[in-house]
DNA sequence: TTCACTGCAAATGCTTTGCAGCGCC
DNA sequence: GGCGCTGCAAAGCATTTGCAGTGAA
């Protein structure tokens, strides 16, 4: 069973390539994705970029990320629902998110415990180009104070 | 948007739950699954299956390796192409998977300080009924060999 | 006998693809 | 002006679900 490289960045080298034209949607889609620092599915970008006002269709969307994998200016991963996920490349400020499973509340938190823990199980196993994702769920103290009055 | 967290072991109890069958199906995708010590996705289980002569149905493969994964007799993870993927799992302990996004070999790590960072920083917020995932990517020595051999 | 489990087939939802027109270079 | 990029709609797939028949307890 074939597992697909997307994040295998092929050489940049344009030898035979074929070039990448500058379109408008292409830089829509970059320009969001700089905004983001986060992992966001092709589909929750496709609506981030309507509601910016900006018309992509889906499928345009699917390929211009995928492009953007190919050439690895993004960083691919599956979330739990098995979605494809990118994140720009190269973030400097990485942090991980705690979210209420029932408001969707989400809390930015650091980790560098996490991140060392990470890079060394990584590195112990003889791993190379490591990435990572953390996500906690619970319930925020909102919803934990709805629930213990019973109306959740 | 409702968020679900498998990770967070509910506990088994059967206070009220609902009775499980043993269905002769239900013990062929056990026994194959036993059977294997590597992660299938349910349509290779379900082919594999066919190929011992046992008849059980695509739907019913999807529903018992999802009721086995939620009763928590089973690892679930994602390949690279987003299927879902299971393996029996030999401890009832909690773990995290270092993961090659090449060939899709696993390998499991115990991570007792991202457990308590994970509990702590959930406490910290005020947050409830905490569970978290923990993944990591990489391309395992095999494939960085590869990749380092310009054959990736 | 009862009610969960099965199988079948239709339905869903994400992702990909064919094709004709558009626009960047 | 050429050729890659877009949009649209249809196709493709894995996964889920409705429903009626079957079998475990």
């Amino acid at each position: 069973m074939p597992i697909d490289a997307k994040a295998g960045s092929p050489p940049p080298s344009q030898a035979g390539g074929k070039e990448q034209r500058v379109t408008k949607q292409r830089r829509a889609v970059s320009a969001a994705l700089d905004e983001l620092d986060d992992f966001v599915s092709t589909q929750e970008l496709y609506r981030i970029l309507q509601n910016q006002g900006v018309s992509v269709s889906l499928a345009t969307a699917y390929r211009i990320l995928q492009s953007l994998a190919d050439e690895g200016l993004v960083d691919v991963l599956r979330n739990g629902d098995g979605e494809a996920v990118y994140r720009r490349c190269a973030v400097t400020g990485h942090h991980h998110h705690l979210l209420c499973r029932n408001c969707g509340k989400a809390v930015e938190v650091e980790a560098p415990a996490v991140e060392t823990w990470a890079a060394r199980t990584a590195a112990d196993h003889g791993f190379t180009e490591v990435a990572h994702t953390v996500e906690i769920f619970g319930l925020c103290p909102d919803c934990t104070a709805l629930k213990a009055a019973g109306k959740l």
